[in-house]
DNA sequence: GTCAGTGCAAACTTTTTGCAACTAC
DNA sequence: GTAGTTGCAAAAAGTTTGCACTGAC
């Protein structure tokens, strides 16, 4: 993304945030905006240990982790962010305007690749649920990465070796 | 599912766990058979102090939790167990031929239901990506329920009156 | 007999909460 | 001025780890 598009793009969610707040009754603290611009400045996952460095170190602007977890919640409502959970913590994404992708999450080390697939995308978008409002969905596939798959094969071929050696070769 | 079927489950999948086991080279103990024996007779999800609780006061078998958590990482390892993170705590679920099912989740009260969807599941199988290996896949839907759907409306509405008492109305 | 596996408790990590201070309204 | 927010620290919740003991092999 270019930077004047992506200028453009926090331009766009921070007005959003605002209709947001106002809708809600909620205030328009300068944390909460320094919040969504950090979010939106930043590309691909995150979490709130991440967030808070690149606040402290990047944005040059102070929040508690408190306050990340309140501004998050607020965000999510307002379908400007969404909360993944893979690994030991949760991993936030911005969403507004975004293209919809999936993820793939390597189970040997835990790697997050992302992937795109029209077919899926549209069957999914065909769902209809009765009784349920659906807001937005996530598909994550597992598996092994090329890495973890070569390791795997590597570590089977070396048990089968100490268990069965057969036709006296070794 | 009737009850003979399920004997039969349960017997096939200490079998191949029993599999597993040797080929791993892991010890075969009383804890770890009873751990898959209590999974495989509850429905549905279940978290690591539900399945605690129900070997505690049902299956009378006791185990401490540090090794409820390490036989589920076999468990999982073996395919015989898959892990889900909607909640805050880590949700479990047997998967051995289980019908692939997707999961709805109220962002409202947090409630999640299944469904099924052939069209989906055949998208889905239909992925193929390059330098990766497919173990299984999870598909979230979040939304709301009709029950929070309902209660948001309320609410809304509850708003816009105290905001907007236009045509002095009140 | 040996060492993987277990139970227990302590440690650790992530997230939530209570409360005094602050500030957007 | 007041009540919603923030920061801080303490607490809570979930999971992992260290260690002595046990039992599967």
């Amino acid at each position: 993304m270019e930077v004047e598009e992506l200028d453009k793009l926090r331009e766009k969610v921070k007005q959003i945030f605002t209709e947001y707040l106002n809708i809600k009754g909620h205030r328009k603290t300068p944390e909460r905006y320094a919040i969504l611009d950090a979010i939106y400045s930043l590309d691909g996952h995150f979490d709130i240990d991440e967030l808070y460095d690149l606040m402290m170190n990047e944005a040059k602007f102070r929040v508690s982790k408190a306050t990340l977890y309140n501004t998050i919640i607020l965000l999510m409502d307002a379908k400007l962010v969404v909360k993944h959970q893979f690994g030991s913590s949760s991993q936030y994404e911005k969403c507004y305007n975004m293209e919809t992708h999936h993820h793939l999450i390597c189970t040997g080390c835990g790697a997050v690749r992302e992937f795109y697939d029209t077919d899926l995308e549209e069957a999914v978008s065909k769902v209809n649920i009765r009784r349920f409002q659906i807001s937005h969905y996530a598909l994550y596939i597992y598996g092994l990465c090329s890495k973890c798959s070569a390791k795997q094969k590597r570590e089977i071929k070396k048990k089968n070796k100490l268990i069965k050696p057969k036709r006296n070769e070794s």
